[in-house]
DNA sequence: ACCTATTGATAACG
DNA sequence: TCGTTATCAATAGGT
């Protein structure tokens, strides 16, 4: 990512032990180059992979950040939803997870890395599974068919001005589809510009989840990136 | 980080663009790894400056995993608790939405829907009942682009969505006006149509959802509750 | 799953 | 916090 020019005396990065880092300014300039990275990686899993994730952190002074597509809050009920019931009541009974293999980083402390859950009652397991795969085979042809509808061309704009007025049931059906569609588009798209808006400095945080509020370090102040697609985006 | 021993070929890593990766198999192969990182990053960072944070991820196939510290639970507590957003933007127009899209009226929802004491049974049937939802969702929602596939207003509406990610913020924001306004007129022809079956007698003989215009999208586009043209009356 | 060539992230400085 | 450089770390593409 440098581009070597001028040769200036530096140390260059060097190799750091993963540990706390003690003394307090060097922690804070650690943590907000990490955050900001954390955040851009976090954004570019849902983009390309099309994932769909939720991150909060708090700085150590308590400052909250976070940042969900489609909203920090969207995941995180589903995930409660699902949820793991805390130890004793192994609770309900979720998709065969696959264990993270750098899973070793905890160890008796608090931090954990969760496989969502175990299982063990086989034949509902083989059932979900199942429905599981079968949800898995539909999104993939709808997939199929958005990136289809995604190569038509022609006249569009129209839509907006439409007779609305002369629609049937069916086509409204039809229209409410393409406007999820879009919606899902603009959503991605105002996640992208919240993060190049990110990059030039405008620090981002005191957000509870996607609201369009971003704060500065002086404080917070209102931008409404999108009065709207609220949805897809998150606060840095 | 490698360990040059054998020269072998290979084009080694290659720039990409951040944008939603094409190929399911590559999709798969990168998500795992990009996930791999992202927690482990996110471990550091915890670690490293001392911070609490909680990541959840689902993947494209709806498998969860998670990590927090000091655990993802006490994260949201704190989060939602805290910082909920704002209150929701205001609609351009005296729009009577219903505004639910925050996640503890969402949580509150469905946890009416289950018993006070969420035995491993119940949940597990709550499971696989949002499982069978989310599959008639995607199923429905593939129907309606398939119909949208073959009406020119579906396919034009779509034409719009080509053009999103090219969009600024004042665009996306015009956009969203005018879409206010489309949904202004939808509903109103929602309305009519209502009205007019039943004056006629024609009961529409659907179940609280089943009119078309209940949220039809859940799971992977995530439209959240009001994902529809329901926009104030619920179902009919 | 494993390798390697590159890109990308970031520790140390000014 | 911002800009630079030198290094270290993550990972795209292949095998």
């Amino acid at each position: 990512m440098m581009m070597p020019r001028k040769r200036k005396t530096s140390m260059g990065r060097q190799k750091i032990e993963i540990k706390r880092i003690e003394s307090e300014e060097a922690r804070q300039v650690c943590f907000s180059k990490r955050r900001a990275g954390l955040f851009k990686k976090a954004n570019e899993l849902s983009v390309l992979c099309g994932a769909e994730l939720a991150l909060i952190v708090f700085s150590p002074a308590g400052k909250p950040f976070s940042f969900g597509h489609p909203s920090v809050d969207s995941i995180v009920d589903r995930f409660l939803s699902r949820g793991p019931a805390p130890a004793p009541p192994p609770p309900p009974h979720p998709l065969p997870l696959p264990l993270p293999p750098h899973a070793a980083a905890a160890s008796a402390d608090r931090r954990m890395l969760v496989p969502a859950r175990p299982s063990a009652v086989h034949e509902l397991d083989r059932q979900y599974s199942e429905l599981t795969e079968r949800l898995e085979a539909e999104r993939r042809r709808r997939e199929a068919l958005e990136a289809a509808l995604r190569g038509q061309r022609g006249a569009a704009a129209h839509l907006l001005n439409a007779n609305v007025e002369e629609l049937g049931l069916a086509e409204l059906e039809q229209l409410q589809g393409s406007l999820e569609s879009l919606r899902w588009d603009a959503a991605r798209r105002v996640d992208q510009l919240v993060f190049e808006a990110q990059t030039r400095s405008l620090v981002m945080a005191g957000d509870a989840g996607g609201s369009g509020f971003v704060a500065t370090a002086e404080g917070s102040m209102v931008i409404p990136p999108h009065g709207g697609f609220n949805y897809g985006y998150g606060s840095f």
